[in-house]
DNA sequence: GCATGCAAAATTGTTAACAATCATGTCAGC
DNA sequence: GCTGACATGATTGTTAACAATTTTGCATGC
């Protein structure tokens, strides 16, 4: 099976590939990271470090370094002499994330709809092609990393390296909390989003595409089911009522 | 001699005296972050995981794991097999940090004046005053750190968890490049400018809080010497010309 | 039957030794 | 005298064992 993640790689180098030269530290990394936002590893779930090592056939200490990378990415949770979990973003935490991306990508879109040359428009629009592609496919997976380098994408146009570097951390965390919170009738409309999102980049009016910029994000957050308590490992919630004290009932 | 992190968290928490309490791994970054943005540690120089833990007397392996913290930070380099090295940001990388902090700093400028109260409006001024006196007393260690503060501060007050993470992370980024690009005569007109910022804020339009910002980056940028080559620790483009090859002129 | 305390197991944190790699200096050969 | 191979030393990368901590299960006492 593929991963979400080298996939990505490969769909952005064109050498898929290529893929199996990495070495082994980010081989770990990304393999953990497709885990994650596959949900085959649960939120809340325990990471232990002996078990991974004897998984990927390297040791304690490589594991622990890759710990240190998920945690810096807000992927997993890292508690002193407990040991380290998959990430449970709350529902203030999603809208902070979406909030963040609305103010940096508004930004984006203002400079690459300023800077828009025939060229940058054709690589979009080759972009958008993909998206559209893989939609009628029906292949959701696909749609789902495509989605996510389309806003990339745009970082790259906006011409900073460091602002790229940041989105595509937080569009990671983006992809887990999606993978927590998404609604149980996946309904991605995002594709036609994106092609309102292109028109408002071409017609060059900085405030026109911040302001469709933050209606496409508001629109994927309000698509989540960030209402809900959401169930965490132990629900007490939904349980309530129904408890058995003693012969109640 | 206190550290200017440790002297930042102080002025931010209230209480310099519990950084003693500190986790041996936060002392350890803490004080290795210190030294870089002092230039104790030099731009390019090497450093070296047995000296390090001999000198703060833990393992390397935690020596290790700092190294990772910083090398995300980008403040070191970590080359594979060759070891970790004090960043050298280049002329193009400290012009791409300063845009990306226009870009979001212009976002934090907007939301903090459209969500200006009088407590807040406050709670800035009293930031000032503090501003205002360590520059009067002539204290410019203390005047960077709270000039940094204040810009961390508005993002706090923009009410986004994510943006004031990133932030103080760019912050830190701009110190090494202000450490390693300033003027000789360092001009530190900042707090007259974080006035005028101020005022701007209190006007309660966005537009006009965004373009305070951006002038004020600008001009922190402008004020650096970016054009320069700036020698590196080994400076041949002074030297040539003086080199005696054989017996020339 | 339930809470409390204790002991055993599991897991993380740390250390030291060993292997692999890279930088430096030396020497032979041209 | 200069170039390149080689040996040496320094440094990083890795592993395994040990120590400290937490979790789990069990027994004891109420």
């Amino acid at each position: 099976m593929e991963s979400i993640v080298t996939m990505a790689k490969a769909e952005q180098t064109g050498s898929y590939k290529g893929s199996e030269k990495l070495r082994p530290e980010e081989m770990i990394y990304h393999e953990m990271l497709d885990a994650i936002l596959d949900r085959r590893l649960e939120p809340g779930m325990k990471l232990i470090e002996e078990d991974l090592a004897k998984t990927f056939g390297v040791s304690r200490a490589r594991i622990r370094a890759t710990f240190l990378q998920l945690a810096h990415d807000k992927l997993i949770n890292l508690v002193p002499n407990r040991g380290a979990f998959v990430a449970e973003p709350t529902i203030d935490e999603a809208i902070e994330v979406f909030s963040a991306r609305r103010m940096i990508e508004d930004g984006v879109a203002r400079k690459v709809a300023t800077s828009m040359t025939p060229e940058r428009a054709e690589q979009i629009k080759a972009h958008l092609d993909r998206e559209h592609d893989a939609h009628h496919r029906g292949d959701h997976r696909a749609a789902i990393i495509l989605s996510g380098e389309f806003h990339l994408l745009l970082a790259r146009l906006s011409g900073n390296l460091v602002i790229e570097e940041f989105l595509e951390r937080l569009i990671l965390r983006t992809s887990l909390i999606i993978a927590m919170y998404e609604s149980p009738q996946p309904v991605d409309c995002s594709h036609t989003e994106h092609d309102q999102l292109l028109n408002a980049l071409l017609s060059g009016d900085p405030d026109v595409a911040a302001a469709e910029m933050s209606r496409h994000l508001d629109a994927i957050r309000d698509r989540l089911q960030l209402q809900r308590p959401k169930p965490g490992k132990t629900d007490f919630a939904s349980i309530f009522g129904r408890i058995p004290t003693s012969e109640a009932s």
